[in-house]
RNA sequence: GCCCCCAUGGCGAAAUUGGUAGACGCGCCAGUUUUAGGAACUGGUUCCGCAAGGAUUAGAGGUUCGAGUCCUCUUGGGGGCACCA
């Protein structure tokens, strides 16, 4: 067959007959949604695309053919950072490599033979599109799920650009080689953390890889436990009835020491050295203490918006207006104000810790470098130059060194204070060490280093006391580290119980003592969405000065600002008639300020007026990460074109939840985490009635090199689908990836394959021409009794296995058939003929249509037809092959008719030769008969 | 270090889920096609053995009438997490 002409026959046949355009419904049929995970235009469709998208689109037209109403969408996920490397090192806009290299893999992908619905193809870089990303943003930032916060970033300080972590090589700058320090630059984060039990719980109703969701729920890391307060000893102060109050958004930037003075218009009676306690004025209760350090009474002309927590006032009759309000009376020039300067200290540590139970074998306390105890209590710290050294170093130290230096733990103790266990009253010391996370928990944990590795390996190098409190309950041998559960020793009241027991019990004693607490964490993180980068979706945020001078004032009426707005002062979200936000096609679009994207250059771009007050703002100039993009594309498929709505309501309803989702295993995490976020987020909003984006979820594996290694350009492993279909035949091409193996394995690309399929292929072919010649000389044929059964049982095995994504076995199924008719070429009938082709079109969709209109004579596409019916009468066996055993061993088979009794198997058994050759004068013990499969003799031996 | 997965002929693999191990395909061997050629056809092909028969699913043990399949340990390979208390 030329398949190069055949192939592009139908392809343009096809597209004229419209046979993949789809409908939104069909009278008497099930809508059925198929996905795969859209490519990133990298340029060439690769052999993975190929074994992604193929045998994904077997299964897709098997729904098809098997009376389902089909989606089957693709499209490109355009935005992100290759663009931009490619850019870099070709001299190409981002803009122009993105959309050649799309126009050359639409192509590319209609050659593959698929279904896809063209109509419905999304770009995530058109703006008719991330107008809509933006739309997303907004909904989740108005609902207060979004915060701008310092963010730690990767920095080449030669280039002087913020890099993504794949661009981090062991530590160093991808393009110049220089070592990559952190930064912390203000970023725009999504409060995925939210959603994380959630996130949790509803993996277990989903039909996706075991592996997958392991992967995500090791990914979001529940662990319960307790938080236990440790008082700190050492501190030897008196708490002075005095009190001050503060808004609870200025909390934690007095905790963090940023805001160390507080301005009264009424005096307190305090005076510098007295400690105070700093009350959260809305719930009333101690969120600090904190020591005067400094007490200044003054005038109210005194006081300069450059003086620390008064930066912000821009005219001075606004500045008064904000204390007349505030204290119920007139705030003149010469009105007395009093300032305290103070700072925080601490009473107390909070750690966090699964093993509660263990708590009497703590011997020591451990903060993390960032614990801001650190800091506040600098003053009763008496090492603190050495505190500080080790703090700086730990902190300029990246993971990666953290990660070189694992075995060896590093600390320093801070002397001058000791922690209170709540249990023992016991004073242990406390350190400072980097193998205890900031980000994490407290910050801090209980030591135990008789119950965890940790904890034992720093405790031998700083030469801290061990104390058992756990021992195994069947009295094994002790480990030096014993980390299981137990039985509690030497813990006073709790000795004897068991560790879950004493978990619950201690818990609810500090609770009562009001010392603790149970507690749950987890690992997730909240989702950094902010790029310093030019390709990808603007922020559709505008800062302004004035909203939020009035937001910190509370000058405002109730509803003016969105929850998302208050929350962030001054950054207020572009109202949704005038998005998108167009990303400006610039010149200059590679990163070079000081952590700032390309966008910040562009005056005309960043002026902008503020969405609420008209007044004078400033766009966000970062963009948005590309999983933003991919977040929510399968909500656009059912409805690409809308322009007043991210997609119709009822559309949404015909089509969602995805019913499969076909793509590679290395999105297990995050791609597929962010997509549930935005649709947990989006039911929360009542925009979606479902709370699970993607039903069932499948992963292919990954082709290797015939060497056996990852395929790259520069190892010269790559295998291109383009040599294969020009040698082949996309048919030939499809078959055989679905042939190679079972689909979620991969492994090394095997360069002999290929012909098997290609010869399958040329027999079906001449089979076919045959069958023609001999349809001319006009002799009905009916089919033999075991021709219609394997066609049956064919039918019936390849159905399944397309349905399970066992290509593999299907395509041999297919083969095996094709051996039975060639076997009984001159009595097969026109409906065998017919069904196996049916069954073939999901593999080779050019072939089959070109035998089935060609040499069948049919008028319209195979592609529409229906899926055959398998016969259980015609499909099943009358006979079997009985298996006789003795002992186990098989040792004869006599072929017999189905539901054979046991009594006449027995018969049979001792019957044969071959059983009485093997155990001459046996006798029998036992008998263990499996109907229509096996007899065992059990015998003495 | 921790967690998860995998291991079957020369190669890719299959095995009704605890019931004849090696289907199907590649490769190889022999033959056919009155020359050659192979991306044609026919037959053979787990290993040892002429055969009868025996051995065999990385290795060792166990459960069972019966184990590729279940359990324990060991070895080798792959993936994920990475000091998460």
């Amino acid at each position: 067959m030329q398949f190069k002409k055949v192939e592009k026959k139908w392809r343009e046949t096809w597209k004229k007959e419209g046979i993949y355009r789809t409908k939104d419904a069909v009278k008497g049929k099930k809508n059925f949604y198929s996905m795969v995970m859209f490519p990133y235009p990298s340029g060439d469709l690769h052999i993975g695309h190929w074994y992604n998208f193929a045998p994904a689109d077997v299964f897709t037209r098997f729904k098809r053919m098997s009376g389902f109403n089909v989606l089957s969408p693709i499209g490109f996920d355009a935005f992100g950072l290759p663009a931009e490397n490619a850019a870099i090192k070709r001299g190409i806009h981002p803009k122009t490599w993105t959309y050649k290299n799309i126009k050359t893999m639409t192509a590319q992908l209609e050659n593959m033979g698929t279904m896809y619905d063209w109509d419905r193809r999304v770009i995530t870089a058109d703006p008719e599109y991330y107008k809509w990303t933006q739309w997303m943003f907004l909904q989740l930032f108005h609902a207060g799920l979004a915060y701008r916060t310092k963010a730690k970033a990767n920095w080449c300080p030669k280039d002087r650009t913020v890099l993504a972590n794949e661009q981090v090589i062991d530590g160093k700058c991808d393009r110049c080689g220089t070592e990559v320090i952190q930064r912390d630059i203000d970023q725009w984060l999504l409060k995925i953390t939210d959603y994380a039990e959630r996130l949790l719980q509803d993996l277990n109703g989903l039909d996706w890889p075991e592996k997958t969701k392991a992967m995500q729920r090791n990914w979001i890391g529940k662990s319960e436990g307790t938080t236990v307060k440790f008082m700190i000893d050492g501190l030897d102060v008196a708490i002075s009835k005095e009190t001050f109050k503060f808004m609870p958004h200025l909390i934690p930037s007095v905790l963090s020491g940023e805001k160390r003075i507080t301005y009264r218009l009424e005096p307190k009676a305090v005076k510098t050295g007295d400690i105070v306690q700093l009350i959260n004025h809305a719930s009333k209760e101690r969120f600090a203490l904190a020591r005067i350090t400094k007490v200044v009474k003054d005038t109210m002309k005194h006081v300069s918006e450059t003086q620390e927590g008064h930066e912000k006032f821009k005219t001075r009759k606004e500045f008064y207006a904000t204390y007349s309000k505030y204290y119920d009376k007139k705030v003149v020039d010469d009105t007395d104000i009093w300032m305290y300067h103070m700072e925080v200290i601490d009473d107390s540590i909070d750690v966090f810790t699964t093993r509660v139970d263990t708590i009497f074998g703590c011997t020591y306390v451990v903060v993390a470098p960032e614990h801001r105890l650190i800091g506040t209590l600098q003053k009763q710290i008496t090492n603190s130059r050495e505190v500080s050294a080790y703090v700086a170093k730990a902190r300029k130290k990246l993971e990666r060194e953290r990660m070189i230096e694992e075995k060896k733990k590093t600390g320093v103790e801070l002397q001058g204070i000791k922690a209170i266990n709540p249990f023992t009253g016991e004073r242990v010391p406390v350190f400072v060490a980097d193998y205890v996370l900031g980000g994490y928990g407290t910050g801090a944990v209980m030591a135990v280093p008789a119950h965890d590795e940790r904890d034992l390996a720093f405790a031998k190098q700083f030469g801290l006391p061990i104390k058992t409190s756990i021992v195994a309950k069947d009295a094994a041998p002790a480990d030096e580290c014993m980390t299981e559960d137990g039985v509690l020793v030497d813990s006073e009241s709790f000795t004897g119980m068991d560790s879950a027991a004493a978990r619950t019990h201690m818990t609810a004693w500090l609770e009562h003592e009001r010392r603790g607490t149970g507690k749950v964490n987890y690992k997730l993180r909240d989702w950094l969405i902010s790029r310093q980068r030019y390709w990808g979706s603007p922020i559709p945020l505008v800062f302004c000065e004035r909203c939020k001078a009035r937001i910190e004032s509370g000058e405002y009426k109730k509803g003016e600002f969105t929850k998302g707005e208050l929350a962030n002062p001054g950054w207020i979200g572009v109202a949704e008639k005038t998005l998108p936000v167009l990303l400006p096609t610039v010149k200059n679009y590679l990163p070079t300020e000081e952590g700032k994207s390309p966008l910040a250059h562009s005056k005309a771009f960043v002026n902008a007026p503020c969405p609420r007050c008209k007044g004078k703002g400033a766009r966000e100039t970062d963009t948005m990460d590309t999983f933003m993009c991919s977040s929510w594309y399968y909500l656009r498929y059912p409805d690409p074109h809308n322009a007043k709505r991210f997609a119709d309501e009822k559309k949404l309803a015909a089509w969602l939840p995805a019913d499969m989702y076909v793509g590679g295993a290395e999105h297990s995490v995050m791609h597929l985490l962010y997509a549930r976020f935005f649709t947990k987020v989006l039911h929360d909003l009542k925009l979606l009635k479902f709370k699970e984006p993607f039903t069932a979820l499948r992963h292919q594996g990954t082709i290797l090199g015939p060497d056996g290694q990852k395929m790259s350009k520069s190892k010269g492993n790559v295998i291109d689908p383009d040599d294969l279909v020009d040698t082949f035949g996309a048919d030939a091409v499809r078959m055989y990836l679905c042939f190679m193996g079972p689909y979620d394995q991969g492994g090394p690309w095997q360069p002999g394959g290929m012909i098997g399929i290609a010869r399958f292929l040329q027999r079906v072919e001449r089979l076919y021409d045959a069958h023609m010649q001999r349809a001319s000389s006009a002799k009905r044929v009916t089919a033999s009794a075991s021709l219609k059964k394997a066609l049956h049982q064919t039918i019936k095995k390849v159905g399944e296995d397309i349905g399970d994504f066992r290509f593999n076995t299907a395509v041999s199924a297919l083969m095996i058939l094709l051996n039975v008719m060639e076997d009984q070429r001159d009595s097969i009938d026109t409906e065998t003929l017919e069904q196996f082709l049916v069954m073939l079109a999901p593999f080779a969709p050019y072939f089959s249509e070109e035998l089935y209109r060609g040499v069948l004579g049919k008028k319209t596409s195979i592609h529409i037809a229906a899926w055959p019916k398998y016969n259980v009468r015609l499909s099943a066996e009358d006979e079997f092959e009985l298996v006789v055993q003795i002992n186990g061993k098989t040792r004869d088979t006599v072929r017999v008719s189905k539901g054979v009794t046991q009594e006449r198997a027995r018969e049979l058994a001792l019957a044969s030769k071959k059983v009485r050759d093997a155990a001459p004068g046996m006798r029998i013990k036992k008998v263990i008969f499996v109907p229509d499969r096996l007899i065992n003799l059990v015998i003495e031996s």
